[in-house]
DNA sequence: CCTCAAAACATAGCATTGTTATGTATTGTG
DNA sequence: CACAATACATAACAATGCTATGTTTTGAGG
């Protein structure tokens, strides 16, 4: 009864306007369906506007994030583990800078608070592996610890991605960090190994 | 030999523009103008075009945390005080949301670099009066411990700004700064006094 | 298998945007 | 006082996002 849409030509959309990102080239609606087949009335059938395709490209972000955080193993030291999912953080938006800016800026809405949260679920877990493991004081909340990680994480990631602090600047994600989980009761001591193996936030 | 440009029209449209960013309506080039007697070539008198008048909002941005944290007194308690310029910092963001978002947007260029780096040097000044009051250890480089402190601003700042984290967050900002500081060698118990007399990021 | 309506899709036009071209008025300077 | 450089105003321009209109496709009901 209804002619069906093709998730083919949504996906290929939002993947030419990450590709048009990374390649600083302005997105306008008819650049963007320029040689691609399909007429600009596609964007409207699919995303309902501009607005609508700015949204997708953000979950497109946070889809991105969240795959590279999900390939950070859990060892026997979940507190190292934290760390490297800030350098993970870290190493996505070093990545893809200008789809990073693109998820933080106007337009921020529900749906990318979800997306967000989900991204934030990694840390919790984590967060909540550690105080399992005793190396946080008790009484820790694990949603708020996660929170002020994500601070400093995006803090480092936005000042370096829209040029206020140079790639440099990255390496301050680990002593951040670390200050952090020490002022949650972990051991210093502990975490040095992690530190001396050489944690970088370059891919 | 010439006709010179009057510096108020320039500050009049600069202000004009903060107001209709604060009230969340659209600036376009002619919303800008209508009203004021000024034609539309004003702007490119003045600015040379929107993305000049863009880069003085960031300008006048800047100006305006500067004058937030120049209020802050140098009391006796140097850690004390770098805590309450990130609560004003933390004030200013919130006081004037779009426009902190406009100051770190896509167009940062050099003159903004310079802009901010006059921010950062009252943290800078702020860690080495610490410092020298033999509150942090020896060694700690000045410069990096304020852009840490910066980026744990920016961070909850720009996260709350944007829409992720509710203002309440804005609360971690001590936290954070004094688990910072305590990593800088500070003891903690010294500076439990400025948090239990309620630093409170809101104005 | 046929029908048909609903939705995808294409084309063209519209209002608005930032910018530039052109002409006028003003004013500081020699 | 004269003039030229510059502020300033008006209008036209290309490009943008969007909508109106018409056409084509296609999946469900008989």
């Amino acid at each position: 009864m209804v002619r069906t849409k093709d998730p083919a030509v949504r996906a290929m959309l939002i993947e030419r306007a990450a590709q048009m990102l990374a390649a600083r080239e302005p997105i306008t609606l008819r650049s963007l369906v320029a040689g691609t087949g399909v007429s600009t009335m596609a964007l409207y059938t699919y995303f309902g506007g501009m607005d609508g395709l700015w949204k997708a490209v953000r979950q497109e972000g946070f889809t991105r994030l969240a795959a590279r955080l999900a390939t950070i193993p859990a060892t026997a030291d979940p507190v190292t583990d934290l760390t490297a999912l800030g350098a993970a953080y870290l190493a996505n938006a070093l990545a893809n800078p200008d789809l990073y800016r693109v998820m933080f800026e106007a337009g921020f809405e529900l749906e990318d608070a979800a997306a967000a949260d989900e991204t934030l679920h990694y840390l919790v877990q984590g967060v909540e592996r550690a105080t399992a493991a005793g190396r946080f004081r008790a009484g820790v909340d694990p949603l708020e610890l996660a929170v002020q990680s994500w601070t400093i994480g995006h803090g480092l990631a936005s000042l370096v991605v829209t040029g206020p602090l140079p790639e440099a600047a990255l390496g301050h994600g680990v002593p951040l960090l670390t200050a952090l989980f020490t002022s949650a009761g972990d051991d210093p001591g502990r975490c040095r190994s992690s530190v001396e193996r050489g944690w970088s936030p370059a891919v």
